[in-house]
DNA sequence: CTTATTTTTGCAACAATGTTGCATTAAGTA
DNA sequence: TACTTAATGCAACATTGTTGCAAAAATAAG
């Protein structure tokens, strides 16, 4: 098995993820970076984190894709709960204490979801 | 207020959507049209057809993005149930029977929402 | 501290997806 | 049939993400 290693882009990175109130892209990351690493670097620096469960990946409604740390994924890796896109500031927030509920018929089975909802955002409305 | 023009692209569009089971994406229809127009036409009818409710939009887990027409697209334009997208055959199908349930902070005004299962399909178990 | 090993990085190149401007074509209407 | 305007095709561009490979950096061992 591979063993992973702290190196300063990874560090940063997730720093910066773990600060941030909302979910950040991989643009939002590079122009916050500031040069510091190469772009490919940023994604494979995020692919890593999602891997290794520190962070997790958030598909928004417009199918862009985000990055989060919650208190979830210090713990029970459960990313389960649904996320916040606002239309008119386009930040993307983790709703950790809302948890969806649903029925699927039996023959599915279900490995991971992507609950979004977009509107507008407390601070915006 | 422009209005819009029932051109052969946008019917076979239409139709191809339509008359799948599963939801269709950018390059899947291409390939299905087989060169009967651009690439961009086709980009510029899915579009459309979103905004006059024909079909709608679903993002994956992935960020893939495709395309579906459903029963509740012909009536009530609510597009809110969840769709289940198969790791294994790739497929994304609508499942207009269930319907989620959540409940937000009431601050947070919700005006559209995206629910993706990921697991293994009924046809692939 | 130095060396050895293996992961990470940077760079370049590529691939997929989506957008825009503009001249031309075609749909709907009078 | 002719007119008006939406829709198309083409070319070019923008964004997002991936891959191969040599160079650099991080851990482990001596």
């Amino acid at each position: 098995m591979k063993q992973t290693r702290n190196t300063t882009a990874k560090t940063e990175i997730l720093d910066l993820i773990s600060q941030s109130e909302v979910a950040l892209s991989h643009s939002e990351i590079q122009s916050a970076l500031d040069g510091l690493c190469d772009r490919v670097t940023i994604y494979r620096v995020l692919n890593r984190l999602v891997e290794e469960d520190l962070v997790h990946k958030v598909v928004n409604t417009d199918g862009g894709v985000k990055y989060a740390s919650c208190h979830s994924c210090a713990t029970t890796h459960n990313h389960n709960h649904i996320h916040f896109s606002c239309q008119k500031c386009k930040s993307v927030t983790c709703l950790e204490n809302v948890e969806p509920s649903f029925k699927l018929p039996k023959k599915y089975k279900v490995s991971e979801v992507n609950f979004t909802v977009s509107g507008i955002c407390p601070k915006c409305s």
